[in-house]
DNA sequence: TCTGCCGGGGG
DNA sequence: CCCCCGGCAGA
């Protein structure tokens, strides 16, 4: 990386001080360099080659406006200065509070500076003066949210902290040497995250005490603390004890300029909040990635797989494809809640990914997952295709719990039997909430909602020309208890008896329990 | 009153 | 066993 480069990745808004003093002499043994006094303060504009000295130049615009070159030498940040050797390469250290904390913090507490000796530890200006310690802001929200995990770093960070107490002069590593194109590529990135977190940038007018209400010394300490728990955390790539910068800047960057804003904003709750951040920015992935699990939203809709990443993608679908609604206007009733469902897709096998189709509205508990996978494939498919349409009044929810009997004892009696047993423990499982005894369906409804319902409404209008008189008997024996509303009989079994769902005159259609006025077998609870 | 089904009984 | 029914209890 050169000059050039450097100026492509701007160091321009990185705030640095400038220090009368060089600390950039290679040579200089550990703990006999000098002070550092800066006087100057400012954020770099530029950098350019110096024609006469062929040394790099910054251009600085000071707090107090003006603007002023600097030789690289005498430019530091965040305690670093920004060129020691002749080589701007370094600048990828010290390019953020964020970074340099990270790479130039070991374990042990010690500020290290590769491939320099030692250095005055002026890290945001700290032991300056206030002049100075605005530096630290951007630190600061970079990895400000790591707070938790830094405080809970126990000795490594009191050891930190001591020195940064009696500060001053930390032993260097000067074996420390940069690992070659990851190391440019992160200089690169660190640059931005710079830019991202500048004081200038972000705030240009409050002071570090605005932002970080603690004594400065406080906030200097977490900012250093945090950034070295943020390279152990994960958050970063770096490994503190690792100069090796293997991995890609971009995602920590985005990331973290992210939790610098809600740090900003919270101290507190940097877990919660930036949980809450996916989630409204709608990017489910960090909270499942772990299990390698996703978040969609399916579509619950008849003859509708459609599945999105999104609730409001999912909402405005079935807003606008279902429901008829008016797809500019992002007004929801809630209705659409009752048409999708949020679903786990282990990314692994995404095929069997319906295990948990919560109701995204009622509470968020998850249901079993075993009864959507079996019930899904078996079901939909059969009925879509067979009819369709007419039903649909998924605005009702009654409705369709009437024919839903007769889909379901259809499927019990038609098809495989085999799904009996598992709707029934589903059943069971769902504790009947807003189930009605007579009809298995609408149990479905407690926790498949519309799924159950408007699946069921296709079969049952399917089987309605065979079984015309069966169908309207059904009706009318379930007109009185039109809702599931009534509550869940406990003791009795809460699904529909043979009897119900085919009436007396088909009694031969009955399980023979039934017949024999013992325990349904075919609609068991 | 309807319904689910237990308990019992006849063949 | 198969089949049927009296009768109870919950809704």
């Amino acid at each position: 990386m050169n000059s050039k480069r450097l100026l492509d990745k701007s160091p321009a808004g990185i705030r640095v001080s400038t220090a009368s003093v060089k600390a950039g002499n290679n040579n200089h043994p550990a703990g006999n360099s000098k002070s550092i006094g800066t006087v100057d303060c400012g954020v770099i504009l530029a950098c350019k080659n110096d024609p006469s000295t062929g040394s790099i130049l910054y251009t600085l615009m000071l707090d107090d406006g003006t603007l002023k070159d600097y030789p690289s030498e005498d430019i530091v940040q965040n305690g670093i200065a920004l060129k020691t050797s002749g080589k701007e390469k370094h600048l990828d250290q010290k390019k953020t509070g964020c970074d340099s904390s990270v790479e130039d913090t070991g374990p042990s507490g010690s500020v290290q500076k590769r491939g320099s000796p030692t250095y005055r530890l002026i890290v945001n200006g700290r032991n300056l003066d206030d002049q100075t310690h605005t530096e630290g802001r951007g630190l600061e929200r970079c990895v400000g949210e790591s707070k938790r995990e830094a405080l809970s770093l126990g000795p490594d960070i009191s050891l930190q902290e001591r020195y940064l107490h009696t500060s001053s002069h930390i032993p260097v590593p000067r074996n420390r040497k940069p690992s070659g194109h990851a190391d440019k590529e992160v200089m690169a990135a660190t640059v931005l995250t710079s830019l991202s977190t500048s004081p200038l940038v972000l705030n240009p007018a409050s002071g570090a005490p605005a932002a970080v209400p603690e004594p400065t010394s406080r906030g200097w300490k977490e900012s250093l603390s945090a950034s070295y728990s943020s390279s152990t955390s994960g958050n970063w790539s770096w490994d503190a004890s690792d100069q090796s910068v293997p991995s890609t800047p971009s995602p920590p960057l985005s990331n973290d300029v992210n939790k610098s804003f809600l740090l900003s904003s919270q101290g507190d709750d940097n877990i919660e909040e930036s949980e809450t951040t996916h989630f409204l920015f709608e990017d489910p992935i960090p909270r499942k990635r772990k299990n390698s699990m996703k978040v969609m939203f399916k579509c619950l809709w008849k003859n509708c797989d459609k599945v999105l990443s999104t609730s409001s993608g999912i909402q405005r679908h079935v807003r606008t494809v279902h429901l008829g609604r008016n797809s500019d206007s992002d007004y929801s009733d809630g209705e659409e809640d009752f048409y999708y469902s949020e679903i786990e897709v282990n990314m692994d096998t995404l095929s069997q990914g319906l295990s948990s189709l919560a109701p995204t509205s009622p509470t968020s508990a998850a249901p079993p997952p075993v009864f959507p996978t079996p019930d899904l494939p078996h079901s939909e498919p059969a009925h879509i295709t067979l009819r369709g349409a007419p039903c649909h009044t998924p605005l009702s929810q009654s409705a369709p719990s009437t024919l839903c009997h007769i889909r379901t004892d259809h499927a019990y009696q038609a098809t495989a039997p085999v799904s009996i047993p598992v709707s029934s423990k589903f059943i069971q499982s769902e504790s009947g909430i807003s189930m009605s005894w007579q009809s298995p369906p609408v149990i479905f409804k407690g926790s498949l909602g519309p799924v159950s319902q408007i699946r069921t409404v296709g079969v049952g209008e399917k089987r309605q020309p065979a079984q015309n008189a069966t169908v309207t008997k059904i009706h009318t024996s379930a007109a009185p208890a039109p809702k599931p509303s009534t509550g869940a009989r406990k003791p009795r079994g809460e699904a529909k008896k043979c009897r119900k769902v085919y009436g007396m005159e088909k009694k031969d259609m009955w399980c023979t329990a039934c017949r024999w006025k013992k325990a349904c077998q075919r609609f068991t609870d």
